[in-house]
DNA sequence: TTGTATGCGTTATCAC
DNA sequence: GTGATAACGCATACAA
């Protein structure tokens, strides 16, 4: 089988009868003549495709999307939602010739080397930041300007893509009011993580608002903190009718506590969590939550760094109500 | 701000006092020399990383490593399955300034165009197959002759990198077994699908070898497809007292169907599946399955395809039974 | 608008 | 072994 090499600009310009350069344009589409048509037309009868290599190194402009996780330990890069989010951008840069890297952004004072190490990288086009904090964005250095987004908080100059956290905490738990629980403990994630900010803020203010008693206890996005939260939670609030968690890792995990500890739920204590993972709709009973379009959310904001336009501050994506059995 | 570039393999060779060539050469380790040790000085104290883009472009590698599902829909993607491979191959091609794109590859008459189009493509240095069947093995272009994985079958020339399904399967149908369960059902994965054979062959030798009649249900690998097929079942042979799925995510399934049609797990039926994915842990009752190292195999896998030297014919990764208390 | 010429950073092919 | 030098394929500053 003869392997021929894909055919080059070169050829294209050839067929088409114009410069590299005239085909480079018309294909870049800055150039609106007859001649334009003739470039297509050859590029399409060739099957041209442009080297995604030899554009990134004739244009600076780099190859490779790196997702970064913020985190204290490497290991916040086994969690699925970061393979969730990895998965979608890889997906989403495919049709553009670009790849995903994934990588750990350490949360000692080595963040800024790292970052500046990834904005010198000529293999870098892009960066996508997840569990950004403050702390984060203004260690990011100026080589990185214009083309980085935060799956989370944002800053001037880097666009937020983001579920919206604080609306779906307060539908969550309007609900759980509505539905007469009136002794809702909370369980939040890391409290350095900028995105438990808005729900905790969303329930503090329901309790406020209603005069309820404030029971928060700290726990990560691992089921067995739910776990091991929903004891604390159970000891030290034993009149608790309610618990709400930051997310259904943790949800499902009070459910399991809850269930070998003989406490009726809903009967007893009603559970609701956040994202809404495959897994949410078999446990038993079913569990209440929120949508969180992960998939939504890492598609646009790889397409945004991709598309090198600046984007919107801030890209809000709502969330609604699941309604299952445990609240 | 100074926004320095990083260093080019120019500035390396001017600091050591040699040529570019010499330079190269040294770092590519093919220079045993003095020289070599001085440009292994020079390029660690200016803090130089080879350029991936150029390096790919000269020498013609490609610089993304393509991640490629086989399937009759285009939403094989959506599987969590593919997410873990995604991220962790991701994860093992960042230190290497490759990054990794994600793509269906359809079941239709199309499928050698496709893997064509990618052995052509310049900026693809190498392929990692994912739920490979024989037609696609057979489809393969030999452009793509060494540097292509399978995680699945393999075949010569293309590495297989995978569980020992078989082995698993064996596990856990012997543990059934051995706890007193005599009518096993299994539910299998799409006849298509060349992982999904030994199991089944598994448990026809198990069935055949104890007299047992043989019970399988076909599904995928949807916890939805289990829930109907533990349907299917209970109606088609009521008097099953254990069922085997393909993998997790059914599992949870049947035991979300066996729990609302009040069917005792373990009691009155075991239930056992495959994959121990995190939430196996969190059902009630706990899902008796067995370990599959996804994350090793990916990370196998990418590691080999970039390494670009041949890799064994077949890798098989161990599976343990991860008794809890569905069986 | 179009063509010419040069640069991007590296590897590979030569002579030496 | 080492050093010039030519690819690699594309973008772009500049001149026409």
């Amino acid at each position: 089988m003869p392997h021929r090499p894909s055919p080059t600009l070169e050829d294209v310009a050839r067929a088409a009868d114009v410069s590299r350069a005239t085909a480079s344009r018309a294909l870049a589409g800055s150039a609106s003549t007859p001649a334009r048509a003739r470039v297509h037309a050859a590029a399409r009868q060739l099957g041209y495709t442009t080297n995604p290599v030899a554009r990134a190194l004739a244009s600076g402009s780099g190859v490779r999307l790196a997702v970064v996780v913020h985190g204290r330990r490497a290991d916040v890069l086994d969690d699925p939602y970061v393979d969730r989010v990895v998965a979608a951008a890889a997906r989403a840069a495919a049709p553009q010739g670009v790849g995903v890297s994934a990588s750990w952004l350490p949360m000692d004072r080595g963040t800024p080397q790292v970052l500046e190490q990834l904005g010198e990288d000529r293999g870098v086009c892009g960066v996508i930041l997840v569990n950004t904090t403050e702390r984060v964005l203004a260690a990011l250095p100026a080589s990185l300007r214009g083309r980085v987004v935060s799956i989370g908080i944002g800053a001037p100059g880097v666009p937020s893509f983001d579920v919206d956290n604080g609306g779906a905490a307060t539908t969550i738990l309007n609900h759980m009011y509505a539905s007469g629980r009136r002794r809702i403990a909370m369980i939040s994630g890391p409290a350095w993580l900028p995105c438990t900010a808005r729900p905790v803020e969303a329930y503090r203010d329901l309790m406020a608002a209603t005069g309820s008693p404030v029971r928060v206890v700290s726990g990560d996005f691992s089921a067995h903190s739910g776990h091991r939260a929903a004891a604390e939670i159970l000891r030290r609030w034993p009149d608790t009718d309610a618990v709400y968690a930051i997310s259904d890792a943790p949800a499902l995990g009070v459910l399991a506590a809850l269930g070998s500890s003989g406490v009726d739920v809903p009967g007893d204590i009603a559970v609701a969590g956040f994202d809404d993972i495959p897994f949410a709709a078999l446990s038993t009973p079913g569990l209440t939550t929120a949508s969180h379009p992960v998939g939504r959310i890492a598609t646009a904001a790889a397409e945004a760094v991709l598309a090198g336009r600046p984007a919107p501050p801030v890209t809000s994506f709502g969330s609604e109500l699941i309604r299952r059995r445990s609240a």
